[in-house]
DNA sequence: GGTTGACTTCAAGCCGGCTTGAACTCGTAT
DNA sequence: ATACGAGTTCAAGCCGGCTTGAAGTCAACC
């Protein structure tokens, strides 16, 4: 038998943050508990999981207000959050197809000959040749 | 004819970095001016192309911590910065691939017919499960 | 010789995401 | 009765990576 409610410690156990993380979501409006009792915070078993979903937000890239958005948008009867979600699964392939540039550029570096890490023409290349006092005319996409 | 040596704002210019932040680079030992002229300092053009080889290892993983222990791995003539790169490029690979299973993870959830994304079965169901009062036995793996 | 603009130093501030510490209140077990 | 453990509040601190502001210096140009 499960107990109805949780103690923040008990959220905590389940999800596996911190009660003093689960106290500052909730001031930033990410949870709320269902009850007090004698000053003492009651949460639903959901709560545990909102926690964990929370965690998975964070990896994905979303900020906690992004995430109070998100839950804001749920609780609104829309289905937005789906947008939201969206929006930041192009910004998280954007973001892996960087990394693996990087990391690319990094393996290439390794099996170039060059004597130093910093004066690696294959990593100096990737990044913008510096136009020195030449033009500059906007192909300027950062490095890697 | 370029400049033998650069001023704070032409390597500031040819880096795309704010001269605060190379002034901040210097300060944490990762770049030196080859000289001073009344106060200001003077830099080599290759320092210009140190701080492009920085950035890119910023966004790589490396802390400017890491960076200074690269940097000075160099200089000490030996080739100790293959190691530490080949170590960051195994770091870089399993954050890539973290970073794709909850990109996966996103869009499964998006198709999944959940009504409210911190109730989605699929996205908890990849957090673990919440071992309730069970025993846990180190199957931890956290979310995603 | 006065203005401009690029530089200098130093201290302090900002950001997000928490953690830590001090001082306190509960309910329960011994 | 009293000690314990888990909770509470609030303010302050920490991390990395810079940025910002104030006040000063310097060379060049008109």
């Amino acid at each position: 038998m499960t107990a109805a409610v949780l103690s923040i410690g008990e959220v905590a156990a389940r999800s596996g943050l911190a009660t003093s993380a689960i106290r500052y979501y909730e001031e930033l409006g990410l949870v709320e508990p269902v009850a007090r009792q004698s000053g003492r915070r009651l949460f639903a078993e959901s709560a545990a999981n909102r926690m964990r979903a929370i965690t998975a937000a964070r990896e994905a890239g979303f900020s906690l207000d992004e995430i109070r958005r998100l839950l804001d948008s749920q609780v609104e009867g829309t289905e937005v959050w789906r947008e939201l979600v969206e929006v930041k699964i192009t910004q998280l392939s954007t973001r892996i197809e960087r990394l693996q540039a990087v990391e690319t550029l990094l393996r290439d570096s390794l099996t170039c000959g060059c004597r130093a890490w910093d004066d690696c023409p294959i990593l100096l290349g990737a990044c913008q040749p510096a136009p020195a006092t030449a033009s500059r005319d906007a192909t300027g996409q950062d490095c890697a």
